[in-house]
DNA sequence: AATTGATATGACCAAGTGGTCACATGAGGT
DNA sequence: ACCTCATGTGACCACTTGGTCATATCAATT
């Protein structure tokens, strides 16, 4: 994805490489791409400025890594989540993804941080092939659920696929924010809600996909 | 909501404060709060620096101000949907309520930019009560009609209210990004879609609302 | 010990930031 | 004509930014 890492970062020892990892991801998750601070990243990791010249061709080199690690994580973890509820019914299979994703987000906030002010943000540097890799992958992954659920019957066969998947795009996406953006959702009260009210509060609403709103 | 706009800008024609207005409201769409220039405001809006800041305290001020302004303008467009609305039933409500938004955005897409600028930016002024106003804001909207909606019993009657607005919430603001963030959407491909089907869009996901995903 | 080539460093640079202030301008009242 | 007072103005301030570069350090080879 037309990464400017210079060799010499490649050839630092591991826990080095860790900590500048670590204080770049903090940063631009906490400000955006803009707003992070090569200065504050340098001195958090205790590196000079210069050496994180000669670790990346500029501002942009060190994002551009830093999503590339993130989005790899992310394709990781959801590639597993997706073999290992293999043989589950399509209900299941949503209800797990969406554990899973709340529990990723968990364990690494801050990339889905930097996901969140991506988003919206005109002036990142290779924005459309960024988002659309990351949009594309999620629309893929829905897909793939609905196209089997199809498959097996255990939704309905006259189904419009594409609206299926955006609704279960949006469902998803607004859910995990709300469990870890404070004072979006006021509705649920989802952020920072014991693990056992998340899981009601996702049964409940794939049982509200499942059965629709008519009476 | 705690202004901090000083008499002066009050006192002046009202020509020159739509340009204030107009040059500010772009800047901080385009930008975000923190990295909005006061510099490119005064210099597209045609007036001195110093005579900014005879007319707000500070950025913060200025900020204020253009929320305020425009959340107030979409308070009213949304109240107005919600009473010529107030006799269909309850999706051809939603089916309204959705169009109406898309209009709404694409008369004042630039309202709609700071919306999405300041949702996951920690660091805007008062964040916590801006973001509170316009999430129960729209929770509030859903709620209502969701009411309405069971008391007339064109929904069903055991329905969970709050997981319900959630679902609403979730897939029209998602939506509305769709229509207008480029590369977002990439199962729909709303952005930049003609009008007609847009409104196709909006029909078929409110079907799916309505009947489930279910066979 | 001497040499060499890669790596580490932080003072420095130009540019841009939000904000200030001494002064200029102008309208109204005497 | 003179004074007054609100308003307009842009040079200026301290500060931060991304990025550079001459120099120092270090490891390996001769």
């Amino acid at each position: 994805m037309m990464q400017t890492v210079l060799p010499t970062f490649i050839n630092l020892p591991a826990a080095k490489q860790e900590k500048i990892v670590a204080a770049a991801l903090a940063e631009f998750a906490d400000k955006g791409y803009q707003q992070a601070s090569i200065n504050v990243m340098v001195s958090s990791s205790g590196i000079a400025k210069g050496s994180m010249y000669q670790y990346f061709k500029d501002k942009k080199g060190i994002f551009l890594y830093i999503f590339d690690f993130a989005i790899s994580l992310v394709r990781r973890t959801l590639m597993q989540v997706k073999e290992t509820t293999q043989e589950a019914d399509f209900f299941t299979r949503l209800e797990k993804s969406l554990l899973a994703g709340v529990e990723f987000i968990r364990q690494h906030p801050r990339i889905y941080g930097i996901y969140l002010k991506i988003l919206f943000d005109q002036h990142v540097p290779q924005r459309p092939q960024l988002l659309k890799a990351v949009r594309q992958f999620a629309a893929e992954y829905f897909q793939s659920l609905v196209r089997q659920g199809l498959e097996r019957g255990e939704i309905r066969a006259d189904l419009p696929g594409p609206a299926a998947t955006f609704l279960l795009d949006a469902l998803f996406d607004r859910f995990l924010q709300a469990t870890c953006v404070p004072f979006f959702d006021v509705t649920l009260g989802l952020d920072q809600a014991p693990p056992a009210e998340i899981e009601h509060r996702v049964k409940e609403l794939i049982d509200l996909l499942r059965q629709g709103l008519a009476s």
